[in-house]
Formats: structure tokens, sequence, C-alpha cells
DNA sequence: TTTAATTATTGCATAAAACGCATCATTATA
DNA sequence: TATAATGATGCGTTTTATGCAATAATTAAA
């Protein structure tokens, strides 16, 4: 028994799901499988049925649930009340975001915290923009960075780090080459025009919307994931593709596009972090949170 | 966090010594001072105050002993309602007796408890017989085999196993060899005997006290530490020993000595199982408590 | 009924952790 | 000052845990 067995045995309780649960204690299947089977074994009852298609808790497995949550709760409690005694901080944080999200912001954050709270280790995984609020939803992360939607669920603390507006870009002209068309499209010119844009996303829906509202059909020449593709394939010329300002900032292929002063603009990206409302009575998780702004 | 490491940690809290705390803990010495380290290192806090000479508990140190009596507390719960659910019992048992006894009396026991309990695991150290009470009271073992004191001390449970008489033994003579003196020797003769008898133990205090009674001063050849040596010694033909009879229906040299019988004699052996009372409350040493007679 | 897809498990090689032994460093005792 | 006691530490070995790839079992689709 120790508390990561405790934890993944409770990850795989909620989810019921070698996979997912796998992925939210971060290790592999075959690792969590052998930790629920040790369990058991030390146990001497099985706390799952499972076949290779379904999982579910025992009885067993039911009881020992009770034991693994009062057990971590537990576990906790004494690490905060030591902490308390110490005055220093201790432990780790998982946090999610982009790679972009890493370049941008990541390091001004994190350098900081590191010389404020030294033995608080930061666990950082990077992905899809996308998964930064269902990984904290889920619990598999404590802290991401991501851009705020439409409207935040219950429960979801946000906290804001930088406002960066979405903008349109084009291929910067070469120099003598002959501009062709309008530098600031009518809405009816839209239609011709080809666009690159996130495959989905905030921003894919944003400029859905944008589109929508204007009334004109989007001609999308290719949906791509990352933004860094996009400005990729705009810098090549191949048409007008949508990203956060802040992508630019830090992209190597910046000065081989344009900003298109297009209104109406698209509302602006809100970037900053996400965490569950309820996390942040933890000591670690609010050292981090309360260090911003 | 793990089961293991809060018990020694808490042997370690009890007698604030790594070499006494490792022995009860079934480690060395070096093992158990990582294993504290480690979990200094992972609360962030020290958890005793240790030079070279003496070791105490600080009070972080003081707050997570209530922390780990608690969490050990539950896991011994939760593991026995598990046992229950599952009708099977489970876990592990230490046990201690010296080796005579493990050649005597071990087998016997161990078959049948762990036909009945194949999941019992019983971890077995041998060693002097002297130490099988002081290892149980200390807690070192669960249970013990050895010989019943004049008086047990409080809280010590005893189950008798086997009377063995303590006799008197003597090189048996070879054919044709003339016998020397008289085969029941009256107490004055003993004066001239050469004994050989344990250096310590209770049948030691057991001769000494005979000899006290009769008010003679034994002649003390040897005093050496096992039985097996005592009878070796004297089927060499180097005096009169006192063994436990149940030591020489184990002897390979059994019949190259033969029996005194002399009066009055000695109290037996009452040779038998020892542990804790409130052990008892435990399912598993409860087990093979209960199986016995 | 057959095929494909999903998913928990297992064999195997590798990596990490724990352990014991011998040694060292420190401190109390004689 | 010398000696004994005792907790920490370097190092080589053993044990344990892990990830990857392959496997087996089951359901869904064709």
């Amino acid at each position: 028994m120790d508390a990561r067995s405790l934890k993944q045995f409770v990850n795989l309780s909620d989810c019921l799901h070698f996979g997912r649960a796998s992925e939210a204690s971060h290790v592999s299947p075959s690792a969590l499988s052998r930790s629920i089977k040790r369990l058991e074994d030390e146990l001497g009852v099985d706390l799952f049925e499972r076949n290779n298609r379904s999982v579910s808790l025992t009885h067993a497995g039911r009881l020992f649930l009770n034991y693994a949550r009062d057990t971590l709760g537990d576990w906790d409690a004494i690490r905060n009340k030591l902490m308390e005694e110490s005055g220093e901080l201790r432990g780790e944080v998982s946090m999610y975001c982009s790679v972009t999200a890493s370049y941008s912001f990541l390091f001004e954050i994190l350098t900081r915290f590191r010389r404020d709270h030294p033995h608080i280790e930061i666990k950082l995984h990077t992905g899809d923009p996308e998964d930064a609020i269902p990984r904290v939803l889920s619990g598999e992360e404590d802290i991401s960075i991501g851009a705020k939607p439409q409207n935040l669920m219950a429960g979801l603390a946000f906290k804001l780090i930088a406002v960066s507006p979405l903008v349109f870009i084009e291929a910067r002209r070469k120099k003598g080459q002959i501009h062709s068309g309008n530098a600031q499209p009518e809405a009816e010119e839209w239609a011709g025009k080809p666009m690159i844009l996130s495959e989905r996303g905030l921003a894919r829906r944003r400029v859905d919307q944008w589109f929508r509202a204007l009334g004109v059909q989007a001609n999308i020449y290719a949906q791509v994931a990352g933004n860094e593709a996009i400005v990729s394939m705009v810098s090549l010329g191949l048409g007008v593709g949508v990203v956060p300002q802040i992508v630019l900032d830090n992209s190597p292929l910046a000065d081989t596009v344009r900003v298109l002063d297009i209104k109406p603009a698209l509302e602006a990206y809100e970037v900053g972090l996400f965490t569950l409302e309820k996390k942040l009575a933890s000591p670690l998780i609010n050292a981090l949170w309360s260090q911003l702004k």
C-alpha cells in the first residue's frame, strides 16, 4: 500500500477503464494493470470484475474505495500540516499546456515560481491545446494553460494571463510582387479567399461564428491541426489564416506573414490558467495560482 | 508512503534507536536509515533530531507519529474487513524459535497451518531460545516458541505444546567398560562430578536452584551455549549434562548418552507458544494460535 | 458468420529502487 | 587519549517496477 497505488486505484474506480485511468495516472496501461494486480494480491480479493471489454468494482472494491479515498485524504492532510510547520511548500503539481503556450508563458511563470518554491516539482505535459480544459476537469492534470471558452463550466476556475487578439494573416508580399486584390477585403470577397483554419478548437469556432454573422460562406482551403502549421501554410501563400497574435510573437515565420486589419475583429483570445476550484484549497496549487497578477 | 515505511517509522519512534528499530523491522540499520530519510525528504521536514549518540522525535515527528499509527490501524482494519469478505486469511506472521525447536515442533505445526491457510506467510527467524520471550515482548516477532518461565509477565499469552522433562545425561558406557562409581549418585557425589551446563537460560536456572536446594556446590566443567553442544560434550565423556528430553529425541548423538534417573527430578520444561495477548485479536495470529490443541 | 476494432494482460528487456556490507565520522565513556 | 557505540554513506548486487510489443478475449460491424 502506498499513495501512488491508491491514487491509481481511485482513478480506475472513477473511470472504469484501464487505458484512460492509466493516462490519468501518467503511467502505461500495463503498469496500471500490474499495480492493481499487486493490490489485489496483497489484499487477497479481487477489486474489479473485468473482462477485456468492461471493468466494474466488486463489493470488496467498493469497500476499498472508501478506504482509499480516506487514506489519500489523510495523507494530504498530514503533508499539508507538516508543510505549514516547515513554512516551505513541497510536493508536485501536474500541468498541461500546448507547446506554443509553453514557449510563450511558461518560462516566465515557472522561473519565478521555482525561485519562490524550489521544492515544488512541476510535472509538465504538453499536447493539443483543446485538451487543456478536459484534462483539468478529469483530474488528469492539476493546472492547465488554455484559452477561456465562451462560458466556463461550474467548478472550473480561470485566471487570466494575457489577452491575445485573434488575427487574420496572409503571406507578406515579396518586394516587387504585385498585390492582387484589396488589402482590406469586404465581406463578399471572403467567399473567394482560400482560408486556412484550425480543424477544431476555440479559434475555429470563433471564425465559424464570424462567417455566420456575416452571412458569408467560407472557402476553406485547409483544416490544420496546430497554429504553427497555419502560419507555415499561410507564409507559403496558400491562403488566409487565423491565429492568435501570441503565436506570431513566437513564430520564426512571423516576418513572412502580415496581419490584416479586418473589421469586425474576431473576439480576442483570453489565455489563462485553469484548475478545479476545489483544488485551490491545496496549498501547492494555490501557491502557483496566486502568484499570478 | 507505504505501510512498510510507516511501520519502520513507528518502530523507530518507539525505541529511538536505529539498531534496535532495524532489528524490530527485520532490515539492516542502513536500510532503516535510508527509509527514514526517504520519508523526511518526501515530507520536507525532519522527523527525528539525531546525532550519532541520540535519537528523538521532532515536533513534526510527533504529529506524523499520530498519523502513522492511525494509518497503520486503518490499513489493518481494511485488510481484516476484506479478509472476512473473502473468508480466507491472508498476510504474514513472524515467528521466532531456536533451531532445536524448529526441528522438534515446527514442522508439525506448520504443515497443518499451511494446509488450512495457504496464504498466510510465515516469516521464521531462529536464534537463541532465551530470546523467545523478549522478542515477542518487544514486538519484534508475533509468535515465538520457548519454555514457559517460572512466572509469565502480564500481557504475555502462553499456549502449551509439549512437556519435556529436564534430564541428566552422561556418556553411555561402551561394552566392557567398567563403570566407575554409582549409577545413581547421591547428592554428595555431585560435588565431584564435572557438570556441563548451559551458560544461561531456564535450564541453567533450574539446575542452579536444584544444587542450591541440595546444599551442594556444583563442579562445573563447562558452560556451553546450545543444548546440542552439551549432548556432544557429554557423549565425549567429559561430564554430566542437563538437557530437555526433547533435545535428545532429535539428537543424532542420542544413543551415545544415557539418561540418569536422579531424584529429585528437575522440574519439566513446558514448551509452548508465546504471543502478546493483544495480538490474539489479529485474525492471522489467532488462526495460528487456536489451531493448537 | 466473418472481419475488424477495442482493450486488458503478459513476455521480455531495460531502468530504477532498495538493500546489505563494509567503512566512515562523530560522540560519549573510561 | 583511547575505546566503544552508533548513525550515515559509498558501492556493488539483487529485487522490483516499467514500457514496449505481442497476445488473447470480447464486442461491433459487415
